[in-house]
DNA sequence: CCTTATCTTGAATGTACATTCAAGATAAGG
DNA sequence: CCTTATCTTGAATGTACATTCAAGATAAGG
């Protein structure tokens, strides 16, 4: 006979920035009431506890990517020039400042692996749909003449995703934009040449 | 007029496979303890608090790397087949589930970033050392025509840590021996081709 | 307007942790 | 063998943290 007053979806986005900057461990339940504006109570009774808030996060991270990545590569239009514009905007990602540098998905992985396994699991199969996902995209390009069938759409993903992961990752060791531009173009010609 | 009875090689390596394997926050002064078989009062008075063991595990931990690779990639024979080998090396050590699946550094600054400005340099500092020595490697293949010079070394190198960064990354999502290797020669076949 | 089920509040609880420190142990110099 | 500087020991300390819970607030149904 009383509802839940706050917005899910805000207080998962505001505890997904929390943990893209901090990780898992490191971001403390008193952080969390800060950056939702909510009380240690009612963030126990949404999510259960801190993994909960965690798990729920990683969820609204998953569709947030996902309507990003199905908006940039609509259907009906060629793969590969689609291909590019993302690569684009990961590189833009990775060179402000922004806690959206990191993939709350590898950054958690390399946290929790071997530490939870739901989690861990949770995050694998996130993960392995993302590279589905890629797959799906290179399919189409295959299907309609933009690349060759000497390799597979399978193959070309798995080799996408690993080079995603270590843009990334590399991006935090030299965030000057002409080397990472030009280690996306290197991607890109790997793949499509 | 006592000696340090320790074997401080042995504590650091210790300690640099409990951070590999939990990581800097996970890693409790306990745990630390137990693997070092060190009470608390000699580690502080070793190393002064947690981060200066950290500190001196990563540096133990990058004169190791660097002894194997050094040890590898031998002056006075081709570098691309000794390429081939470390490629290969690598991906071993993503399959065995050991705590050397992952890169301390790579691991560490992903952790890190953003939290102590301290750690992070030194790790970003370790990162670069790791990608000259990579290039130093090009220069040479270049220089002996293993390679032609339509790429530079720095580049070259930087594409080539990309991968590898994103090979780890990659292996904790799929342990896939076939697809890991695969993956190698796709990085192998983009940097040699 | 009243009832009541549910939500919100935030102080209180217990635990895990990094760090300290005083007492005890030990080896080198004499 | 004795002295003493340094090391080792491990219990004690204070802090940060995840979680709980009882009291208060509020909205929907009547």
């Amino acid at each position: 006979m009383r509802v839940a007053e706050f917005d899910r979806e805000y207080v998962l986005r505001q505890a997904m920035h929390a943990f893209m900057q901090c990780g898992y461990v490191k971001t403390s339940m008193q952080k969390l009431t800060q950056v939702t504006a909510l009380h240690p109570g009612s963030l126990y009774a949404a999510f259960g506890n801190k993994k909960g808030i965690f798990l729920a996060a990683i969820e609204q991270y998953q569709t947030d990517r996902n309507q990003q990545f199905t908006a940039l590569f609509c259907e009906h239009k060629p793969v590969l020039p689609n291909l590019r514009l993302y690569l684009d905007a990961i590189i833009k990602e990775c060179i402000c400042g922004e806690a959206m540098k990191v993939c709350l998905l590898t950054k958690s992985i390399s946290e929790v692996e071997g530490q939870d396994l739901q989690i861990s699991q949770v995050l694998m199969a996130n993960l392995n749909a993302y590279e589905n996902a890629l797959a799906k995209q290179f399919d189409r390009a295959i299907a309609q003449g933009e690349l060759p069938d000497t390799r597979s759409a399978e193959h070309l993903a798995r080799f996408l995703a690993m080079g995603l992961y270590g843009l990334r990752t590399y991006a935090l060791t030299n965030r000057c934009e002409n080397d990472l531009s030009q280690l996306a173009d290197d991607l890109y010609n790997a793949l499509c040449n």
